[in-house]
RNA sequence: GCCUCCUUAGCUCAGUUGGUUAGAGCACCCGACUCAUAAUCGGUAGGUCCUGUGUUCAAGUCACAGAGGAGGCACCA
């Protein structure tokens, strides 16, 4: 047998500011299966992972909760750490970036980098909140994309073409946070200089890896140049402060995938065990990422690039994939498709979202999707009616004529039959390797059919009635027996609460992979019991409408949380009347409406405010049809600067509320307000 | 209008560097069986591989154009 190899490998670190919902499970379960696959095979593999506790949107939601950052954290991290155990995601060690062993890792890293000049500082301008009197955090502004033109993109990198640069060069910044438009404001930052690496991560990124997909979107950002990366922020900030310099912090992102080390730290001090000889420069061990195609520029480009500027041993692979939808369509809060992990589970069973995950899981990153009506006839004939099912059909006789015990010596046909299932172990292994978990699941499948079939054949229902038959009978059920735990092994780290009960129904301490190669002989088993039930229709859709009171149970505590355009925003800053005062709102009646034929989101409206006739877009016609808003009453912003736009001048706004696409309502004000009122 | 990605059986997906009559599972229908969680086994049926044009001896596979879908952008002050 090989030698064990070395691995250690983690998941992304969820963010401390919001619960674990589906769509993060599709990468826990992904990277669990591939650990325990690799521990069956008698490998030496460390799963870790940690709460991502840092940066601006944990210490504003702390704020808003009236509470601590550390007791919103500690809160978080055992909230995930529930939903992960229960959907069995067995990690070595889950930790957090809030921690001693992050703080070390962290200013060690920096302070090594120091020391070779990849870090630089620089008087920057940076956007500055004057309502919230704060320097504006890289995600908590939103532009326009220098490059590409894209329009509401964030200030570190460019979602639509990919490209890096610094917030300042945004075109028409905003502060998410108050709405406000920041001012610039000179500070002095640090960066640390990617650009030093340029020629290591060009081969770096070439050499295997990382998947073609992503090396070939990789080559798209070296040409449009590397940049210095912005790594520290002003206070007000919760994370580390960085050694040697006041009122400064490190960003979040860069002592979050650090969190990975001080995850395995913690675990090299609690077992003994020599960090050095994973994480070493030179360490022969393997480090895999497991990773959200959304952040391929962290770990594929600074990630190694700090590692290797530090002396630290750099991954070997990073694994990214794809997004998961529900019935086709995008996770949505609105749409009710937004299912939590602690929703899912209280309605159904983790093993078949773990089984119905890895039958559609591939090492590409395409995205996946949850069909719910695929789903339950996926698991039910697969899982049920196919592999527990020859369990089931064979272990009444064992019982009940032969004590439990399995026949001691087996026809030349039996033998062959096992030998076929053990011979196809290293090519399913094989696909759980390159994380073809999909075509794992289809060889396995195949030869679940084949067991039965070999049932069929054999008809031990048949052969019990004649007192002649019974050697035939008890080969046939210890066979199918057998072929049961040579399946269920295979399955073993897609299931592992399914495999344990077999374990346990056949009598084994453990189900090794290469375990099966000895078939189980003269073996006594114990009586059979249900190791899995189907899933019923009901929990599906009672599971569907629970997700959506859970997520209006979830929103008002969740105040801010970037990223989802569904969730309710903070209130902003408080202001002087005065201040209100200033925004002239008028009644207004939609005179004409008329769609704008090239733009796909404006409506052109023609408004009586008593006063005279006003022109407006209004980016409304995902929700309404131009015809049927002629005649209605609305309330208008006046007094707005015009602003020329593409398709005219556009002299004030319409107020509407809601998160855009279909759910956008007008304003309507009560009966009896007539054009040009003020608003007061 | 522009950019990116999709489109193979009712559903979920395979289809290797272009190479015979395009595959699987599930669902459906018919039959068998009754050991088994109405599970299992056999069989039938089901496809203009989105459309069109082209390259080629040969196209699901390559090129171009178009349609439909998803996402992004121009605009939503």
């Amino acid at each position: 047998m090989p030698q064990p190899r070395k691995i250690v490998i983690t998941s992304a670190l969820p963010y401390a500011n919001g619960p674990i919902h589906l769509g993060h499970l599709v990468e826990y379960i992904q990277t669990d299966i591939w650990s325990r696959f690799q521990k069956m095979r008698g490998n030496e593999c460390y799963y870790v992972c940690a709460d991502d506790a840092h940066g601006t949107p944990i210490m504003l939601r702390a704020q808003a909760e009236g509470i601590t950052p550390e007791t919103l954290i500690a809160r978080i991290s055992e909230e995930h750490q529930q939903d992960f155990a229960r959907f069995n995601i067995a990690f070595d060690q889950y930790h957090s970036t809030h921690s001693t062993e992050n703080h070390y890792f962290a200013t060690t890293i920096y302070e090594r980098l120091k020391a070779k000049n990849h870090i630089s500082r620089k008087t920057i301008t940076q956007f500055y909140d004057p309502e919230k009197s704060m320097f504006l955090p890289d995600r908590f502004i939103k532009g326009t994309c220098p490059k590409c033109k894209a329009t509401d993109q964030y200030g570190d990198n460019c979602e639509a073409c990919g490209a890096t640069y610094s917030p300042t060069d945004l075109i028409d910044p905003k502060s998410v946070v108050s709405g406000a438009t920041p001012i610039e404001k000179e500070t002095e930052h640090l960066f640390f200089e990617l650009a030093h690496f340029e020629d290591e991560l060009k081969t770096w990124t070439h050499k295997g890896h990382l998947q073609t997909q992503i090396a070939n979107k990789l080559d798209e950002w070296f040409e449009s140049g590397l940049r210095a990366w912005d790594i520290s922020r002003d206070a007000p900030y919760f994370g580390f402060e960085i050694p040697g310099e006041k009122d400064k912090f490190f960003y979040v992102w860069l002592d979050a995938p650090i969190g990975y080390m001080a995850s395995f730290k913690a675990l090299c001090d609690r077992k003994g065990m020599d960090f050095d000889q994973y994480w070493g420069k030179d360490a022969d061990t393997e480090l895999y990422h497991f990773i959200g195609k959304d952040i391929i520029y962290f770990h594929a480009l600074f990630w190694p690039a700090m590692l290797s500027g530090a002396d630290f041993k750099t991954p070997n692979a990073i694994f990214s994939h794809g997004f998961l939808t529900v019935d086709g369509q995008k996770m949505s809060k609105s749409r009710g498709t937004f299912i939590m992990a602690k929703t899912y589970l209280d309605h159904l069973n983790p093993e078949y979202l773990r089984y119905y995950f890895a039958a559609k899981l591939n090492g590409r990153i395409d995205d996946i999707d949850l069909n719910l009506e695929d789903f339950a006839q996926r698991v039910n004939s697969d899982l049920i009616g196919k592999v527990v099912n020859i369990a089931s059909r064979c272990a009444g006789f064992v019982v009940k004529k032969f004590d439990g015990k399995l026949c001691e010596t087996w026809s030349p046909l039996a033998l062959a039959l096992y030998q076929s299932f053990i011979d196809k172990s290293e090519d399913i292994a094989g696909l759980y390797e390159k994380r073809e978990y999909a075509q794992a699941m289809r060889e396995i499948m195949g030869l679940a059919d084949k067991a039965n079939e070999y049932i069929d054949d054999t008809a031990p229902w048949v052969l019990a009635k004649d007192p002649e038959q019974q050697e035939a009978l008890h080969e046939s059920v210890s066979l199918g027996i057998n072929l049961f735990r040579v399946l269920i092994t295979y399955l073993a780290p897609v299931l592992p609460t399914t495999s344990a009960k077999s374990a346990d129904f056949l009598q084994l301490s453990s189900l090794q992979w290469h375990d099966i190669e000895q078939p189980l002989v003269g073996h006594t088993i114990t009586k059979f019991k249900p190791l899995m039930t189907r899933i019923e229709p009901e929990s599906l859709t009672k599971m569907m409408d629970a997700s959506k009171t859970d997520i209006a149970a979830q929103a008002p505590k969740e105040g801010n949380q970037n990223n989802e355009a569904e969730d309710l925003d903070p209130i902003s800053d408080e202001i002087e009347f005065d201040d209100f005062a200033k925004i002239d709102l008028r009644i207004a009646k939609i005179v004409n409406a008329e769609s704008v034929p090239k733009a796909n989101k404006l409506i052109k409206l023609t408004l009586d405010i008593g006063l005279g006739e006003r022109q407006v877009f209004a980016g409304i016609k995902s929700a309404y049809d131009p015809s049927e808003l002629i005649g209605k009453h609305t309330v208008m912003v006046a007094n707005l600067k015009p602003r020329k736009m593409r398709f005219g001048l556009s002299e004030g706004m319409v107020l509407a509320a809601g998160p855009g696409g279909k759910d956008l309502f007008l304003l309507n004000p009560d009966d009896g307000a007539t054009p040009g009122m003020r608003v007061k």
